[in-house]
DNA sequence: ATAAGGTTTAACTGAACAGTTAACACGGGG
DNA sequence: CCCCGTGTTAACTGTTCAGTTAAACCTTAT
């Protein structure tokens, strides 16, 4: 079977023509098409085909940037992730007062949170999915092994609050259930916001409203549960 | 083109031979893989091959009791959101005392997702990427329009804490932060539990252990948090 | 100019997938 | 005894999808 020479239409459309001096940088925008389209459907339930055309290009491109749609996934939960988890890091570890903490990490997590409200669903549900991945992927998002950093943390936190019991200040907690009683609070209802839409009859604005009190009531809910 | 007749294989394979009087539910058989496919990889991550080969079936049955995997997936949805949403209208809409309803719902919460670690993952992933089958599935699950029974919940809610808040022995909150904050508590850590494991190198021994400590430790730390 | 090399395109390929078809099995009621 | 409805199977179909190919384009350096 001989393949038979190729009819090829005109290859540049005449609508793609392009800024010269104002080369848009493909990547990024491929970049940029296939964080919404992952945030909204998910590793597996993406298309390469959508994200191409959200991003204004043709399908090949997506495989000339990013060999594959896992490379591309890769890239997107990496992006993703960096927003998140180094900001605990930081927070927790600085040697800040423990109350500091506690107003830092509500503060800067609901703010960053309200603009990126579809993250922690796509976090947790890709993590769900793909346990095997997450040690590597958070080793990249962090920027160091996450079995070195956490260790150091747990120990500086374990430290603040025995000075604190010691005061008679605070109840004693376990640095671990300390963590995620906090970030629980603080990431939860975005994670659950869709049942939370329905459960409560909450439009967007709604959901905004509650997220502003929630600024202001949290750190007082938080500490208040500490007090001796 | 005319089509050429069916070559045939032997139809009953010696090994699928059945007790005739035993007849094995095979439907709840297939219910059952579905449920355990569709937890680990998600509605779009799920493959009908796997379902069928999990419940020791042929594929084509699959499509004989549950027409399409839309439905199929449906089902399991509605199965797995009735173990745990009628439990919180129940408990919270009860006329008992609020303290007892964070003991009974901090208690029957942690017990029952202990025992099925992969729901609330599957749950937050699900409802993130089909928010529009929310509703639906919702009130199936419920047994009644959400719409209607969750804001007579929260009235009830609301009057209880209000007699505390008279009684001086309770702060004021909103009724949706409370129940917010609670089920925050109490699902969240296991949503994030693949997270956890890496950065606090938790095996499945040590999280149990780790969830054995909150239930100890939440109903004082969440009453604690509304104290006067 | 022009050749080189990075960029972008239409068309193609092979595999995987949900869903269909028609044959076969078998127990129970006529 | 036979056929009818439900259950079950192997094989098939049409589509969708990730990934490939080779031609065409564009910019820059020579």
């Amino acid at each position: 079977m001989i393949k038979p020479a190729r009819k090829r239409k005109p290859v540049r459309s005449p609508t793609a023509a392009k800024i010269p001096g104002r080369e848009a940088a493909t990547e990024q925008r491929i970049l940029a098409a296939a964080r919404a389209v992952f945030l909204r459907h998910g590793t597996a339930g993406a298309r390469m085909q959508e994200i191409a055309a959200e991003a204004g290009v043709n399908q090949a491109l997506l495989h000339y940037y990013f060999r594959t749609k896992e490379r591309l996934s890769a890239a997107v939960f990496q992006q993703v992730a960096s927003r998140i988890f180094p900001a605990l890091v930081q927070t927790l570890g600085a040697e800040t007062s423990l109350d500091g903490k506690i107003n830092h990490l509500i503060a800067i997590y609901l703010d960053n949170l309200s603009q990126n409200l579809f993250v922690p669903g796509y976090l947790i549900s890709e993590l769900h999915h793909h346990p095997e991945r997450v040690q590597q992927l958070l080793s990249g998002a962090i920027g160091a092994d996450p079995q070195i950093v956490m260790p150091a943390l747990l120990k500086t936190l374990e430290r603040q609050i025995n000075e604190r019991v010691r005061d008679g200040t605070m109840r004693p907690i376990k640095p671990q259930q300390f963590v995620i009683n906090l970030i629980s609070l603080c990431i939860f209802p975005f994670a659950a916001r869709p049942m939370l839409s329905i459960v409560f009859g909450m439009n967007d604005a709604a959901f905004m409203r509650f997220i502003e009190q929630r600024k202001k009531e949290l750190p007082e809910f938080f500490r208040g549960a500490l007090r001796p």
